[in-house]
DNA sequence: GTAATAATGATCGAAAGTGATTGAATGTGA
DNA sequence: TCACATTCAATCACTTTCGATCATTATTAC
C-alpha cells in the first residue's frame, strides 16, 4: 500500500472518529505498528493531526478540553470495566438504547455476536455498530459539532416512537439530592426522553463523577441503576444503594 | 506503443484513481519498469503529476484535503463534474435535502462557505459536512448498512417535519417512460418523500444511469431537473428535454 | 542497406520504506 | 508512593523502489 493511501485512510478514519486507536489504524491499513508511527509522526508534522497517547485526534479548531479526547483514547481500565458490566446486562434479543458519548461507546466491542436492536443518537457508534452487524437505528435531528450526538426536536420526537427494554446513559454528575446531570440541556432532554422509554435504565459512571453537578438534570438518582467501580468512595456507594440499585464491578 | 499513448493511459488513470503504483501502470501499458520510470519523471517536469515512492498522484490541493470520498469513491472525473455543478446550483440560505450515495457526497467540498443548512439520509456525509461547519441535521432511522442510508419509517416521519428549498438525489436508472429508479425500495420510498418536500428536486446522473431501469421507481421524469454531462448519448438528451429541464457539463 | 539517433529493457548500487525488537517514558492500579 | 502494563522512540535487518548506466532494439535519414 502506498504511503499517501494509509495517510488518507487515517486522517478519513479521524473525520469520523475525532480519535484513532494505534490498533484500529493497524488493523484498518494493515501495516506494522511501527509503519503507523511513522505515519501519524509525518501526518502531524504537516499538521494534519495531533497525536496522543495511544493514537491520534483531530487538532481542535475550536477549544474543547484537550484532555477529553486523551481520556476517550486512554480507556482507562475502569471505564472499560464499566463498559463491560454493562454490556454483560444485555440479554440476547433486547432492544436497547445507546446514548451518545464515551463511556457508552465502549459497550459496543462487547455487543458482538449478540442478539440485539440498538437505538442511538451518537454519530461515532454508528459505524462501530455497522461493523459489528447489529441492527443499528438513529435518532435523526441536529448534529452537535462537539459531541457529535444528535440533539433537538426531532430527534426527541424519533424517540417518542421507541420503546426500550433497557437503556444505556453517560453522565456527568451523580449527585445526592442532585440526581444524574449532564453540561447540554438539548442531550439532558433526549437522556430523559430515553429513561422515561425503557423498561430499564442504566447510568455508566466512573469515579470521578460521584458528587459532581453538572447544569442540566435529566432524572432522580433513583429512577435508573448505577454501573459503576469500586474504585468510588465507599461511604457514597452506601448512600446510593439506600436511594437505588448498584452494579459496581471490581478492578 | 507509442510514448504519448502511454502518457494519456497514465494521466486518465491518475485522474480516475488520484493515485497509481508502479505496478499497475506497467501492467496497464505492457512497458517496463524502466520505461514507465522515465514517463513518469517526463511527465513530473511537465507539472502533470506528482511522483511519489511506488507511484504518483494527482499534482492538485486536493490532497492536502482528502475526503472520505476521495478514498472510497472510484471517483470519475464525471461524477465530480456532476457534482460541481449541482453544487453550484445551491444558493446562500438554502435548505437542501442530500441524498445518501456516491453521487451527492461529492457535492461537499463544493458547498464549503456556503451559508446552507443541509438534511441528509446519508451515514457517510455526515462527517464530511460537519467538518465544513455545515449546519447539519440527519433523518434518523434504520441504518442501512451496505450503502449506509437511513431507511424506515422513522426516517420517513422525520422527513416529514422539513420542507426543502432543493433536493439533490442520485438515482440508478433514468429512463423514458420509465422514470427514475432505484433498486432499493426503502430508499426509493425516501427519495420520493424528499421530492415532494422540495420546491426543486434535482436528479444527479452519470451516463451509466441512462436508459437503465432498476426496481424502484420513485419519480417521473418531468418532476426533477436532471444534472449530468456531456457524455451521455446526444439523442437521450434530446427525447429528455422534451420532458423536463436538463443540465448538462461539459468534461 | 547502412549509419545516426532515439527509445526500450535489464542490471545494480543507492535510497527509501517497512517490520521487529528493545530500553525508556508514560500511564494505571493498589 | 511503588509495581506493573502500555506506549513510545530509536535502532537494526530486510525488502522494495529509485536513478544511473549500458547493451539492445526500433526508427529515421540518406
Amino acid at each position: 500500500m502506498l504511503t499517501i493511501e494509509r495517510h488518507e485512510i487515517i486522517l478519513s478514519l479521524l473525520k469520523e472518529r475525532v480519535t484513532v486507536k494505534m490498533q484500529e489504524l493497524v488493523d484498518e491499513t494493515n501495516a506494522s505498528e511501527s509503519t503507523i508511527r511513522r505515519d501519524l509522526t509525518d501526518l502531524e508534522k504537516a499538521n494534519k493531526l495531533k497525536r496522543i497517547h495511544g493514537g491520534a485526534t483531530l487538532l481542535q479548531k475550536k477549544l474543547e478540553e484537550p484532555t477529553v479526547a486523551e481520556k476517550t483514547i486512554k480507556n482507562s481500565q475502569e471505564k472499560k470495566k464499566i463498559a463491560e458490566k454493562a454490556a454483560s446486562l444485555v440479554d440476547e434479543g433486547d432492544c436497547i438504547f445507546l446514548d451518545a458519548g464515551t463511556s457508552t461507546v465502549e459497550m459496543i466491542p462487547f455487543l458482538e455476536g449478540k442478539e440485539v436492536v440498538v437505538v442511538t443518537n451518537g454519530l461515532s457508534n454508528i459505524p462501530l455498530l455497522i461493523d459489528l452487524n447489529i441492527e443499528t437505528h438513529v435518532v435523526g435531528g441536529y448534529v452537535k459539532s462537539g459531541t457529535r450526538a444528535f440533539i433537538g426536536r426531532s430527534a426527541i420526537r424519533t424517540l417518542e416512537s421507541f420503546r426500550f427494554d433497557k437503556a444505556f446513559i453517560g453522565v456527568n454528575g451523580v449527585a445526592i439530592p442532585d440526581g444524574y446531570t449532564t453540561p447540554d440541556p438539548e442531550e439532558a432532554f433526549i437522556k430523559e426522553s430515553a429513561i422515561k422509554r425503557s423498561r430499564q435504565s442504566f447510568i455508566l459512571a466512573d469515579h470521578s463523577k460521584f458528587g459532581e453537578i453538572s447544569f442540566s438534570k435529566f432524572s432522580n438518582v433513583e429512577e435508573a441503576i448505577v454501573v459503576t467501580s469500586t474504585k468510588v468512595d465507599e461511604e457514597y456507594l452506601r448512600n446510593l444503594r439506600k436511594m437505588t440499585t448498584l452494579k459496581v464491578v471490581s478492578l
